[in-house]
DNA sequence: CCGATTTGACCCAA
DNA sequence: TTGGGTCAAATCGG
C-alpha cells in the first residue's frame, strides 16, 4: 500500500537523520564512556531501523543476525558488569574479582563456549535467580597442569536465548591459547543456522548486522598503561594480557549479504532498548570505567 | 581408561 | 538467611 510506503520513507528519513545527529553527538562525547555507549547504541538503532524499514516495509525483519564465526566478533565487551539485576555478580570471598569483562555473544545456539581460543572446562552450573537459564562456569583446562586460573561464566540471556553473556575472570597463564587474534579457519566454530533463529524476537533491531558489517569500534582500556589494543579481536592476548578490562565493541566486516540472509537476528534490539545489553550491563557500575582510555573509533563508511 | 560434563552439596559474602 | 561460586562424586563418552 502506498501509505505504507510513505510511512516507510518517513521512517527512513527520520531514522537516518537521527543517526546523523547521534553520530555528531558521539563525536562530541567521545571521551565519555557512557555517553559513547549510548550514542553508539542510538546510531546503531537508527540505522537499523532505517534499514529495516527499507527492507521490509514495516513488517518482519528480513535480516538475520550475524553469526559469530569463531571470533568474538559480534561480541561486545564491557567493563564492569556490576549493575543492577541481571548482572553477573562477583560474590565469593577470596576469589579475586571478576575481571571487568563481559561479552555478549549472539551466536545461534553455539553456547557461549564458542571461540575465544582457549580450552575451557566446565566445572559448574547454577540456576540464577531471576534468570531463565542457568549460568555455566568454566575454568581453563590447564588449570592444574599450568596453573592457569582463568575462568569464565556463561549465561544465556533471558530475553534472547541466542545471546550469551560471558564474563571472564583471571588471566590465562597457560600457553595453550589457540592464537586468538589471527582467525584461523573457523571450522569448529562455524555457526549453523538452527532453530534458534525462529526464537529471535521480531524486534526491528535486526538489520543491525548490516551496520556491524561495516562498523568497527574498538576501545581499549589499559588500566594504567597506554597500550593500545593490537588486534581488533579482543581476546586477551598474551602480550597485553595483564589487564583484562578492555572494553570493546567490535563489529567485524566479514558478514556478507549471504550471511545476512541466512542468519537470524539476535544481536541487540536497540529499539526496544530496555532490555539490551547497554542498559543491562552498562548502567551503574560500568559508568565509571574507562576513565582514561584509548578510544578509537572507526566508522568505516557506514553505508 | 581417561578426560570432560553433570549435579547436588558445600562455602561464604552480602 | 540467601544466593552465587566452587567442589567433588557420579556419570558420560571417546
Amino acid at each position: 500500500m502506498d501509505s505504507a510506503c510513505v510511512y516507510e520513507e518517513k521512517t527512513v528519513i527520520h531514522e537516518l537523520t537521527q543517526g546523523l545527529q547521534m553520530a555528531e553527538q558521539l563525536r562530541v562525547n567521545l571521551h565519555s564512556p557512557e555517553a559513547r555507549d549510548y550514542f553508539i547504541q542510538m546510531i546503531l538503532s537508527s540505522y537499523n531501523n532505517a534499514l529495516f524499514a527499507l527492507q521490509s516495509g514495516v513488517g518482519q525483519p528480513l535480516t538475520p543476525a550475524l553469526p559469530t564465526p569463531r571470533l568474538p566478533g559480534s561480541s561486545i565487551s564491557f567493563g564492569s558488569p556490576g549493575s543492577g539485576e541481571n548482572v553477573i555478580s562477583r560474590k565469593r570471598k577470596g576469589s579475586p574479582t571478576w575481571e571487568d569483562e563481559v561479552r555478549i555473544w549472539s551466536d545461534n545456539g553455539l553456547e557461549g563456549n564458542a571461540d575465544d581460543g582457549y580450552n575451557w572446562r566446565k566445572y559448574g552450573q547454577k540456576d540464577i535467580q531471576g534468570a531463565k537459564f542457568p549460568r555455566s562456569y568454566y575454568r581453563c583446562s590447564y588449570r592444574n597442569s599450568q596453573k592457569c586460573f582463568a575462568t569464565k561464566q556463561v549465561q544465556r540471556k533471558d530475553e534472547d536465548p541466542t545471546e550469551f553473556e560471558i564474563a571472564y575472570k583471571g588471566k590465562h597463564t597457560c600457553n595453550h591459547s589457540a592464537s586468538p587474534s589471527p582467525p584461523p579457519s573457523p571450522k569448529k566454530y562455524e555457526i549453523k543456522p538452527t532453530h534458534h533463529q525462529q526464537l529471535s524476537p521480531p524486534s526491528p533491531g535486526e538489520t543491525l548486522s548490516n551496520l556491524k558489517a561495516n562498523l568497527s569500534v574498538n576501545t581499549s582500556d589499559l588500566g594504567g598503561d597506554s597500550d593500545t589494543v593490537s588486534s581488533l579481536f579482543s581476546f586477551p592476548s598474551t602480550s597485553s594480557g595483564l589487564n583484562e578490562d578492555r572494553h570493546q565493541l567490535h563489529f567485524p566486516n566479514y558478514f556478507d549479504d549471504e550471511l545476512l540472509q541466512v542468519y537470524s537476528p539476535t544481536f541487540i534490539s536497540p529499539v526496544t532498548s530496555e532490555s539490551n545489553i547497554f542498559s543491562e550491563w552498562g548502567s551503574s557500575q560500568s559508568l565509571n570505567f574507562l576513565a582514561d582510555v584509548d578510544t578509537d573509533f572507526e566508522f568505516s563508511s557506514l553505508f
